[in-house]
DNA sequence: ACCCAGGTGAGGG
DNA sequence: CCCTCACCTGGG
């Protein structure tokens, strides 16, 4: 697993690099109550802080390389080899690897999504922290809890830049809040019914239900398909012809099959870095 | 002044 | 189903 490819792949919203005056960069970020400080080197992966088992076990886990070492992914890897197109592109995206993230924390993270841009998200979750979360080490702050999110006021709300999905956001978090929707059920439930009840969020439309069921539930099934993405299949599958959404899923659902989710993360990645925007 | 950004929901064919 | 449009907001 690359951990500067995987922790900057998109999926998740909370970690930034502290470069200055060394000579391997560091990722530092919050998981749980967490604030983790991360580094990787020919030899290894470094829990540079905290030092305890807790933080150990929380990191093992949250990377997804507990119990196997790094056999997971390789074997991931060498059934999306199989594919010739992605066997091309894993020469520049290899190891990507899926982040068991808190499935609540993405719900929101991911309605903030739409229709946004990437360093904006940030920001919104940087603020979402800052102003609702639990108060952690150096100033840092943990993601709020599906309960202080739905007593936010929405002046609260608006300092966090929301814009027109703060009532998204807080809805969502009412429905867990209350418990009329139970994220972690989700998990244990066929996929196609977990896609369904997510599309009963307001604010979650299907290409961010498929992130949730990805990123949050590890549905590698899943297969979210934003811009980029279509672009990627478009143009290295289907030679550039326009295809509706509902083609591309099918398509990734029998070429793809439980590494569907996988293939995502790796066009993804390809297209933005080599598939530059066509004007259509 | 516009357009864009990891889409979604409403409204219509 | 598929298509079209408006949409908070900050940055080109």
């Amino acid at each position: 697993m690359r951990l500067g490819r995987t922790l900057a792949s998109g999926q998740a919203f909370r970690w930034k690099w502290d470069t200055e005056g060394r000579d391997v960069e560091i990722a530092v970020g919050v998981v749980g109550r967490h604030v983790l400080r991360l580094a990787q080197d020919a030899r290894g992966l470094w829990l540079l802080s905290p030092d305890t088992p807790d933080a150990r076990a929380s990191v093992l886990r949250y990377l997804g390389v507990s119990g196997g070492g790094g056999a997971g992914i390789r074997r991931v890897e060498a059934g999306l080899a199989q594919d010739a197109v992605l066997a091309r592109i894993l020469s520049h995206t290899a190891g990507i690897g899926l982040l068991a993230q808190d499935p609540w924390e993405v719900l929101i993270s991911f309605i903030i999504s739409a229709n946004n841009n990437i360093p904006k998200i940030i920001q919104s979750v940087d603020r979402l922290a800052q102003s609702l979360g639990e108060p952690l080490e150096n100033g840092a702050h943990a993601f709020p809890t599906p309960d202080r999110l739905a007593a936010a006021r929405p002046r609260t709300l608006a300092v966090c830049l929301l814009g027109y999905r703060a009532p998204y956001v807080r809805a969502a978090a009412r429905l867990v809040a209350e418990g009329r929707i139970d994220l972690g059920g989700l998990a244990r439930i066929p996929p196609d019914e977990a896609r369904e009840q997510l599309l009963g969020i307001r604010g979650v439309g299907v290409k961010v239900a498929d992130c949730i069921a990805l990123f949050g539930l590890r549905h590698t099934t899943a297969f979210p398909v934003d811009v980029w993405v279509r672009r990627a299949v478009e143009r290295l599958y289907f030679r550039g012809r326009q295809r509706t959404l509902k083609e591309i899923q099918a398509f990734a659902r029998v070429r793809f099959g439980p590494l569907a989710g996988y293939a995502q993360q790796h066009l993804f990645a390809y297209a933005r870095s080599h598939l530059h925007r066509v004007r259509r």
